[in-house]
DNA sequence: AGAATTATTTGAACACGTTTAAAAATCGTG
DNA sequence: CACGATTTTTAAACGTGTTCAAATAATTCT
C-alpha cells in the first residue's frame, strides 16, 4: 500500500530506488511517449498497459490515475525551466530582459510536448481537479514558481510602490500563466503570435508596474490595490514575513 | 436522419410543433431537472434515459451528447439574460452604471443554475469543444452577447480613443465572460468576492478606457491597439462595416 | 385504405478509465 | 534456506458515455 512520492527526485543513485520506484519510471517514459506520439485522449490505458508488457491494474498500482502521469511531467518541466530560467535571467539586470528570458524559458522547455498541456488546461480550468494550479496538489510548484518571479524582480533594476510590491510575485505568476496558456492553443504557426504578444504586452505591464512608484497615482492605485487584495489574500511574500499563519491555500 | 434545430424558439404555438420537437423539449427540462438536483457528472444518461421513460439510444437520437443539452440551457438563459439586460440598462445612461447591471443580470440568469455552468467553463478552456465561446458553434450566442456590448455602449456617455472603440464590445465581453468564470467557482457565500470584484474593478476599467481620448496617451495606447489588433484580428464591428470580408472565425 | 417511406425507439454492444479480489513475485527474518 | 509478510501483478469486472443494427411507430403517397 506504500505509494512513492517525492517531488525532488533529482539525486540518489539508480541501483537505490526501490523497484517500484524503477518501474513507476519505466511507466512514465513509456506513457510520455505514447502521449507525445498519438495524443493524451487518444493514448488508452491498455496501450500503455500493453506498450510496457503489464495489466492495466498494474498501471493503476504505480499511478492513481491517468492524468497522475502529467504530473509527474509537469514536475520534470518545472526543474528544468527553473534551472534554464535562472541561467538565462543571469545574463541579464534590466527587469523587462529578465522577465522575457523567464517567459520564453518556459514555453522552450514545454515546447516539444505543447500538446500534453492541453490536458494541463483543461484541468486549471476546474480548480477542484488535482491537477488545477491553484489546487493544494499543485501548492509546491506554485510557491516555487511564484519564488522565481521574487528572484526575477530581486536581481533586476525594477521598483514598484511598496504595497504593490507584496503583489508583484503572484501578479507575474498569474501573466506567465496566462501567456503559456494562450500560447497552448495558439494556432499560428511556431506560436509566432504568442512571441508577439509577450514582446508587445509585456513592456506595457512593465511600464504600468512602475508607474505605480509616483506619488499622484493614489487615486489610481488605491482600488487596485484594494482589487489584488480581494483577489490575493494572502500573497506569498506577506506569508513569508509572518510565518504565524495558517497557511492552507 | 433530420435533427431538428433553432436558435429561435420564442414563438411558434404549441400544437404546430413536431413530436420530435416536443420530445425533445421534454428530455431537455428532465434533464436540467435532473441535473439541478444531482450534479452533472453525477447525473447518468441511464439514469436520464430512464426518468423520461426511454431508453439511452432515444436520448442519443434527439441530442448528440450529454453536453449539448447545457448548449440548449445556454441558448435558454442567453435570451432571458438579453431581456433582462435590456430591461436593466434601459434605467440608466451612465455607462458605468449600464454595464454593472448587465453584469448583474447575467449572473442573476444564471444564479439558480450555477453548478450547471462548471460544465461551460470546462468546456470553455478547450477551444475544440463544442460549448467554446470561442468556437463557431457559439458564434451566434457570441455575436448576439457582443452585440449588447455595443448597445451598452451606444446608449451611455461612453466615449473612448476611435480606434479603441472598435475593439470595446470584444474586450467587454472579455471581461464579462472572465467575470463569469471569476464567479462560477467563486467559494465565498452568496458569491460576494465576485460582486465586490465587479464593484471595485469595473470603474476602473472604464477610466482606463475614457482615459485613451486624450490626446497625450499615444505612447500608452498605441502599443495597447498593437496588442488588441493581435488578438482580436477581425473585430465585429470593422466586420459589420465591410460585409465582403470571409466571415468565418 | 394500403403500401412505401421516413421518423423514432430499442436493447445490446463497444471502448474507455478505473476498481478489485485474488494470485504471484519479492523480501525480511528466524 | 524456509516461511510469513509485504509488494507487485493479473484478469475479470464495473460504470460510464456513446454507437448501431434492427424493430416499431408515424407519416406520406398512390
Amino acid at each position: 500500500m506504500t505509494k512513492p512520492q517525492h517531488l525532488d527526485s533529482t539525486e540518489e543513485s539508480k541501483s537505490k530506488k526501490s523497484k517500484s520506484e524503477r518501474t513507476a519510471e519505466r511507466l512514465y517514459e513509456i506513457s510520455i511517449q505514447q502521449f507525445l506520439r498519438r495524443g493524451f485522449d487518444e493514448t488508452t490505458m491498455r496501450d500503455l498497459a500493453q506498450a510496457a508488457d503489464l495489466s492495466p491494474g498494474a498501471f493503476y498500482y504505480h499511478f492513481p490515475s491517468k492524468e497522475a502521469v502529467i504530473q509527474r511531467f509537469y514536475e520534470r518541466t518545472f526543474q528544468q525551466f527553473a534551472e534554464a530560467a535562472r541561467e538565462a535571467m543571469s545574463a541579464h539586470t534590466r527587469f523587462e530582459a529578465r522577465f522575457i528570458s523567464l517567459l520564453e524559458a518556459r514555453l522552450a522547455t514545454f515546447h516539444e510536448s505543447r500538446e500534453l498541456l492541453i490536458v494541463l488546461s483543461r484541468a486549471a480550468v476546474d480548480p477542484r481537479s488535482t491537477l488545477s494550479p491553484f489546487g493544494p496538489e499543485q501548492k509546491l510548484i506554485r510557491e516555487a514558481t511564484i519564488d522565481l518571479m521574487r528572484e526575477c524582480i530581486d536581481g533586476s533594476d525594477l521598483s514598484a510602490h511598496k504595497k504593490l510590491e507584496t503583489y508583484l510575485p503572484e501578479l507575474l505568476w498569474m501573466y506567465m500563466m496566462g501567456m503559456i496558456f494562450y500560447w497552448v492553443f495558439d494556432k499560428s504557426p511556431a506560436q509566432k503570435q504568442t512571441h508577439e504578444l509577450i514582446r508587445l504586452l509585456t513592456p506595457q505591464i512593465i511600464r504600468l508596474i512602475r508607474f505605480s512608484r509616483i506619488p499622484l497615482t493614489g487615486r489610481v492605485l488605491q482600488p487596485i490595490l484594494q482589487v489584488l487584495q480581494l483577489v490575493i489574500p494572502e500573497p506569498l511574500a506577506a506569508r513569508r514575513d509572518s510565518p504565524k499563519r495558517n497557511s492552507r491555500v
